[in-house]
DNA sequence: TATGAATGAGTCTTCATTCAT
DNA sequence: TATGAATGAAGACTCATTCAT
């Protein structure tokens, strides 16, 4: 009976295809338990609503990424910035390890980013975001401060960090394969660098 | 007469409320005519249901843009590729003409973009980002055609045009003032053209 | 089609015969709205959820008896205490102003005293309780204060209230006819008056 | 092996505490079990089902408190009523006998009285007061037949009951601590032989 | 030009209970 | 001596939609 014991994984694996397809606040715990031959009654065994269901199906995603971009930054931001390089490729790094994280559970990630609205993991690119710019203002500022007539221009910035989450989301959103995955990220952040070099700041008048 | 108008107006200003505080989604129609002073047989009356409601709020806007980038585009593509210019400041004309569009009904834009889950409006931004592709492509082969030993890199045209259409989402959704909006989204478009021109094109190995 | 619109009604007699026989908690809404040959949803149509039903069935009954309480102590506290008498048949204008009131809707009376756990309403014996001390204190001060080597006696001051809403809630629950129960309270009263007097204070060692 | 019965007394003890703060119908055997670091099925291990919980929780206590009511009532019954004596104090032993009684599971005395609601022993003091009404009905009688002109007042009887029990339920709910109710409760007591001397017999027209 | 009434299918959730192991 | 899994029926509530008037 191999089968059996098996209920939590079965109704882990239904809820991920039931979130993919009518998101968190459209999918039905009627149909993801029947789904998984079971009763609405057995998720309230196994989690305890459908927020933590969905918790179940994305959560150890969201932790492995989270803690691949807070090491990142972290070590970034220990760095000192006179040896901090923006040339092309020095930061292939990041992609390179964030990727594989990502299309680890290709699904978890679809779900995490365009399928969580009424879930408490709503909203988690803005979270991201959020914690993109705590880092990068602090590198932003230091590099305004070797730029004589140089100020950071917030709404750049903001915009960054925006456009770089995305390129992720993007990234995943349309493409299914890690190795191409792995290729075509490549000039998207080059660009981002030498854009990123070129118009964070702005003339102080 | 004019009384008739006003109920179906009365229930378009409700529903724009609602939908920008709760999405297409959970937005209740009891809870909009009930604020418009009426019932919700009268939503029923006046557009065929929930969704031409939503259309109603925001269809005219959603026209009005359209036919502001499609126009442009359609100009832009009859142009003479020789003589197209990709300096800075040469493409302000279409920030300038959209950003407008854009803030002429703010929460209308903001609810096409944002908040229209669950009703035909729905990704209403890919839409966008399609149709800018469409022209996009054309004018990457031209640039293609007089770059010896380049080719369109297919993901890199997506991408931009993905970026291109979050820019102003971005700002639409962070800046709620015309003005401000006009003169932060300078240097956006300026890092975009200049992005552009460099990494549109890949080797042609 | 006298029988159209008065769903609510029906509503509302359905719901007194269920919360009388099953208390509020226990009392379904799907057999309330079934037995009035409606569905759920009528239910939330007319009231705004089931204490919404229950405060319908309940309320106009409190609201006429609070009334009549409240008026009956305030006046009682505006008289002159030496002036108060606490002879037999004195305060029988309470019970003859409360009977009639109780058994103007028997059943919604009974439902409030004995059904109404669970709702808004519940614990209203107790409230009564306190509205009833509240008053009874003031005058057993008074009454302390011109009983040289007395003081008041708390535990039975609160337990006199007690048993006085006491003698009403087990009036309605025992008899169902009003000029019985009228007959019936007056040695109650009697009694409680009697015992008042001579057991409110105790010694002041 | 005493390992055995620690379970069933956990499950006793969790169940008391969650009786006590929920009331029957609302307590979850969910809550209890794990609360007791056992599961819901064990309850059906030792219990028969839920009010086999209930009855185990508060059985023993109602046994001992009825126990001594019925022995009490049985005695003063056999009594010769000519040299039955209603002075005051002269039943301080019925009190004396049932506070402690009822002290000596505090918890379960309350949950028998107040969170009993749904259980098989719902309504316990209208039980008590019916049994104590047997009793007092063939003394009312004695008490009758020794005064020409006069006949018991039924209803008076069956509220002097009432009031009785109710003046040991008020008492364990107001004061919970077993010195303070054996003195508060003696004018009460004091009171109401007084006022059965003298109201439970009516004219006999 | 609307309303008021009502439906019906659906939502998540809770719970006592069962039973194989 | 228990557990862990699961059921099934019920709970309150929401909502878009319909339609006679």
């Amino acid at each position: 009976m191999t089968y059996e014991k098996e209920s939590r994984e079965r109704l882990i694996k239904r809820a991920k295809k039931e979130f993919l397809e009518k998101g968190f606040a459209k999918a039905s715990l009627r149909s993801i338990s029947s789904g998984a031959g079971l009763t609405t009654g057995a998720v309230y065994f196994f989690f305890k609503d459908k927020d933590g269901l969905f918790g179940a199906v994305v959560g150890p995603t969201l932790e492995r990424i989270t803690a691949i971009i807070t090491e990142h930054y972290q070590a970034e931001n220990d760095e000192d910035f006179t040896t901090y390089s923006h040339e092309k490729g020095d930061h292939d790094d990041i992609a390179e390890r964030l990727i594989p994280a990502l299309y680890e559970d290709y699904d978890a990630v679809l779900i995490l980013l365009e399928k969580a609205a009424g879930s408490s993991y709503d909203g988690i690119a803005d979270r991201m975001i959020a914690l993109t710019e705590q880092f990068y203002e602090r590198i932003a500022e230091k590099y305004a401060a070797v730029c004589p007539g140089k100020r950071v221009n917030r709404y750049m910035l903001h915009w960054f960090c925006h456009v770089q989450i995305n390129a992720f989301t993007h990234l995943i959103t349309h493409v299914s394969d890690e190795q191409t995955a792995l290729r075509e990220i490549r000039p998207v952040m080059d660009m981002l660098i030498e854009g990123w070099m070129n118009y964070i700041l702005e003339d102080d008048i």
